[in-house]
DNA sequence: TTATTTATACTCATATTGAGTATATTTATA
DNA sequence: TATAAATATACTCAATATGAGTATAAATAA
């Protein structure tokens, strides 16, 4: 985090991320994006379990040390890289979560900051609810199911978006970024969608398929592509972070030691992607006894000078699910 | 769930079982259990996904047809199995967890259903809180704590203790499954732990470590042990099916498409491990949307007819986070 | 007919939550 | 120096959710 932007690290893709990479050529109009997660190869030789390589690896390509890492999810299949063929070698990816404060970077692998929201534009409702959902997302999602020709599966579509993205009635649920992802990807807004396609056709010798220029620019709208399926890691690690919030204390590597509630509070937005209601986040994580009064005040500030607070370790043992929620209702808008 | 017993599905460890079958001998005190969970190689030449390579073999060796899957956790770590060598070739195993109604079993495996909590005695409160815990367990690993010579490392296992079960003020937290159980296995109170120390030693050409009776007879009312790191997984899978109670219907899977409100009770109690308030229950359930009366009367009961209800699918796309909660204070005791 | 069992409805005190008003303490500016 | 603006903090209040009951209904068993 930084000036209330959530950010995650990246590196420039590397030869060796791609499976087959002798395969390419004629898909050059949607080619690979240079940007892609920090991964690596697992050396059960070297490391005795998964976290240490990741930690060691990490260490080795951008010189920073983690301190919360929690497995997020192994991605195994197929269609994850548009070039694997069946029959062929498999490129299986144990996707881990790690939370740190921004630090200069170092390292081998030319590491870069980048804001999460890049890739998500239509997560972040801090500003209120972002007009690319009205104007591109809806409408588009709502036109490509209801050409699907078989009923059945356009009711299991129509389901699919009405829980991913909220209806009249229900909400937007902050936690289901993998879902709206998942739906963007098979309807073929976003860039990977397009790309993934002229890729498949252009392997398979089919013609590739040309896409027209107002689908081009919606998928623009829809944020930066990633390397293979990397924004999919991306989405599901923004889920499980927005989740996690709420039930357990997770903010807290992302902040110094001591910090005032403001400054907590924005993070908890950052992430969440919503503005809270200040005086009741006080309260919560005050009485909840999340944090606790070092007696020092913040110098930094414009107006009346915040106090500075620490987490209080000891509420893990005291509580059995503490975290600052972040329920639907409790946004500001 | 049969009888309000949750059951999980094992297989006769077989041959393939093992990463390096042919070491064996020494150590036959405690050797492994045949009690293994159903497992498989996966094949990237013929399933797409690692889902469907689950799926098929799932089929094949216990006939049974998957319904609700989720990925669980990735085992990769080298003490899995204590019979592999540094630099040796790793077993690395994609856990997942699936719900699904008991059925007669079929196929190659020798399947059977196992009572979930004869391998966690000390999971199931509902009966109130089972009497090891403070016969056998927190007495054990206190004075385990005691004689760790390290005070840092003393303070922290202090405090995983706290957290993991609970304190006079802060109370059990039924999702901590996974930390209760590393607990337990660290301290060697448990069959996997004696018999993996057994194993390493005899491996390793040291002296194998004798263990007096009371020991060992602590660790057999600590539960039936599996085979390597299988119960661990076990613990893992526990831990995220109680804390998915709370926010997402799962419970439903394990029932027939009507029940009666206290067959849907009687699952999430034993699940949860925990006894709940009727009526209590019943309104949340009712009046929260997840379910909806089919005008039908249940007649195998013995009081008064129970009317029987359905799952609303639709409440997935009218609220968040619908769920059946389970928060340590709603417990009846 | 009565006791027992189970289901369902309703009550009530308490805690939690959402939303706001009021006041305090600082810096910036007229 | 007085006042405005910004920020922090305290407090209020209504609405809702939750925990723990009591009351009543509808069946079977004795």
């Amino acid at each position: 985090m930084t000036d209330e932007v959530p950010r995650i690290l990246t590196v420039q893709r590397a030869a060796h991320s791609l499976a087959t990479p002798a395969q390419r050529g004629e898909a050059e109009a949607w080619a690979d994006s240079p940007v892609a997660l920090p991964f690596g190869p697992f050396d059960p030789g070297e490391h005795r379990t998964l976290e240490l390589g990741l930690h060691n690896w990490v260490e080795q390509q951008t010189g920073l040390d983690l301190g919360y890492v929690e497995q997020l999810y192994t991605f195994g299949d197929r269609h994850r890289d548009p070039r694997e063929q069946a029959g062929g070698p498999r490129l299986v990816s144990v996707g881990y979560l790690a939370l740190v404060r921004q630090v200069p970077l170092s390292g081998a692998g030319e590491a870069e900051w980048h804001n999460w929201y890049d890739f998500f534009p239509w997560e972040d409702w801090r500003e209120g609810r972002p007009a690319i959902v009205d104007q591109a997302i809806r409408p588009n999602l709502q036109t490509w199911i209801a050409q699907i020709a078989d009923a059945d599966e356009r009711q299991t579509y129509q389901e699919r978006l009405s829980i991913a993205f909220g209806t009249e009635a229900a909400p937007w649920d902050f936690e289901r970024v993998l879902e709206r992802y998942e739906l963007l990807y098979e309807a073929g807004m976003i860039g990977e969608a397009l790309r993934d396609a002229q890729i498949r056709a252009a392997l398979s010798g089919r013609p590739v398929p040309q896409t027209d220029s107002e689908t081009l620019e919606t998928a623009e709208r829809l944020g930066t592509p990633m390397a293979l399926d990397n924004r999919r890691v991306l989405a599901t690690a923004l889920g499980r972070i927005r989740g996690k919030l709420k039930y357990r204390p997770v903010v807290f590597d992302l902040l110094a030691p001591t910090f005032t509630l403001l400054q907590l509070q924005r993070v908890v937005e950052a992430l969440g992607g919503v503005r809270l209601h200040k005086q009741n986040f006080r309260r919560l994580v005050v009485s909840g006894g999340l944090v606790e009064p070092t007696g020092q005040r913040d110098s930094q500030s414009r107006g009346r000078p915040a106090e500075l607070f620490r987490f209080r370790r000891e509420v893990l043992s005291e509580r059995p699910a503490s975290g600052v929620g972040l329920p639907a209702a409790r946004i500001i808008g």
